[in-house]
DNA sequence: TGCTATTATTTACAAATGTCAAATATGTCT
DNA sequence: AGACATATTTGACATTTGTAAATAATAGCA
């Protein structure tokens, strides 16, 4: 039925707005659903049906302002123990280890947007952390943006690729996304550095060092971890890295506890952004959502990684103690 | 009363996360306020009470999302018919105008912030509805960024200055502001070369041409208008432009209907932003509350002053209307 | 220690909202 | 005109939320 001329008159307000001005009644003006059908002579029911499908159409916003997150006495620590922008801590008090995580990367995924800029080119990093994120963030239509895929592709432990993760995160910001067409990591340091010569993986890798953002989590270099899940690194390697003082990994790389990426046998091997592209930038996010990230976590920050971290109360202490 | 050794221990969580924790599972996880209070073991007016205090506190935040506007059919014509990036236009059936006034104002208060980004150097017109638009602002926090005072002082026939009305805005931003110290007309053209050459005054002027974003409403050429008010024009003046061909003012200057500064008496006697500063911005956000005005925001995107356009349906038909 | 003031929380009731099924109204198409 | 799909209303009831007064707890002071 052509929905311009449905019955949604309410007098002289045109069906479209019907929805629209019955929300913005109630969600801005305040008022309740029997003066709104008072005032549209319609019945409260239909009221009832507008605001469910505004809110069904995803035209209610409801959030918690970032100032409740970042003026936080554990946020503001935070920021002045580790030189930090800005930190932004959700409560975690009476919550699993599980639901910690899903409330930083809903906390996360509630800030992004507001650091975002027009122009921005977004380096996004690869794991569970960064794609539920993606998950989580509502639509938005940040003007002239880029979604930068920064490490290659590999094996996938969770279900999803490196590119299926930063493309999501882009379609959700309503921007652009630059893939990386290459593998992470190749049986031989020759086969590599041909693939990086070749002209498209070239301009590829040439168009992700313009990053001016950074969005990540740390790997931990427990076995378990997705580093070694996603066959990037064999049981050789990690022992390799962890006897040279590993102490987390930052897209694919291993890290020492300073933040500074270990030379080994991988590197060469390896297709994807230069370490040391990604300290230094204007902004670096980083989202810690559990303990076990906090060694890692503290590597980044020392690394110069991060200006923005997001994370929970219980992390927030660790990394204040951890700091001494 | 030490906040920390109040009573709101709610089992483990401490004094400051109680309100935030609420909100949190009230706002965001959907739970309800009889299973919040039965989780934390408080009353469920507690729980209202801390809802209640959570929005007081401005924790809350609830909008209708911005594509609710901009998507709107008469949005999307204004952008083709006239060349606008977005437009953000908001019901008004059965308003009166001064309610018009005030949800286009609203309007325009929930969606510059997310206009604006990092290092913004945002031009500010003085006006009722730019005042009008500061008031209604919730606090955001843009990081490096700045308010451009555009015009100099003048008799306030709204009970505030220019200088008040960029310092609230620049306020509400979380940011700073460059003000213009200086009349914005004074009685002789020499007197104003004095004045434009003074050094801080000159530093001021060489300042707020670094704009990169411009957020303005128009004059109209009534008698009523304030630019009459507050004692920048007189009648003469006045009666000079029209004769001219004025359609509108736009920053203290009077422009015809394709935008274009009209020449005239009053020009070397003013202080303030040269007016071709003000095209070709990346950014001009028009706000038009009234059909008044539907003749003087005409000549304002004619003159390239406008990239965002905000108002309500019925100026949004009136400018179709307008252009045939 | 006791008193007072202040703030936090609870109690009890009122108001608002959500839900649902059945009935009615409206628009389109044949 | 009738069939069909969709929108809206009606009315009742359950659930949730809001409010104001009363009570409880805490901090400060003499």
């Amino acid at each position: 039925m052509n929905q311009l001329s449905k019955r949604r008159t309410m007098g002289r307000v045109s069906g479209e707005n019907a929805v629209i001005e019955v929300a913005w009644l109630y969600y801005h003006d305040g008022l309740n659903q029997k003066d709104i059908a008072e005032a549209f002579g319609i019945s409260r029911a239909t009221v009832v049906n507008y605001l469910q499908e505004a809110r069904e159409k995803g035209l209610i916003r409801i959030t918690l302002a970032a100032p409740a997150f970042t003026t936080h006495r554990l946020a503001a620590e935070l920021c002045r123990r580790f030189g930090l922008t800005a930190a932004y801590v959700v409560p975690d008090e009476g919550t699993t280890q599980e639901q910690q995580f899903m409330r930083v990367v809903r906390g996360a995924a509630l800030w992004l947007p507001e650091l975002l800029a027009p122009g921005d080119r977004l380096g996004v990093a690869w794991g569970r952390t960064v794609f539920d994120l993606a998950a989580a963030l509502e639509r938005h239509d940040i003007a002239d943006m880029t979604v930068l895929q920064l490490v290659g592709s590999m094996a996938t432990p969770y279900g999803f690729t490196a590119e299926a993760c930063s493309t999501r995160l882009a379609q959700r910001l309503g921007a652009r996304c630059l893939n990386l067409h290459a593998p992470a990591i190749l049986s031989s340091a020759d086969l590599a550095a041909a693939l990086r010569a070749e002209p498209i993986i070239s301009r590829q890798l040439a168009g992700i060092e313009t990053l001016n953002k950074l969005l990540f989590s740390v790997g931990t270099i427990l076995p378990d971890s997705h580093i070694m899940s996603a066959g990037l690194a064999t049981q050789a390697d990690l022992d390799h890295y962890v006897a040279a003082g590993a102490a987390g990994v930052i897209c694919g790389r291993f890290v020492d506890a300073g933040g500074r990426a270990i030379p080994g046998p991988m590197e060469a091997r390896m297709i994807g952004i230069p370490m040391e592209r990604l300290t230094g930038l204007p902004m670096g996010i980083l989202v810690t959502p559990g303990k076990d990230k906090v060694e890692a976590s503290m590597a980044a920050i020392r690394g110069g990684y991060v200006t923005h971290l997001v994370t929970c109360t219980t992390v927030a202490e660790a990394l204040l103690s951890a700091a001494g």
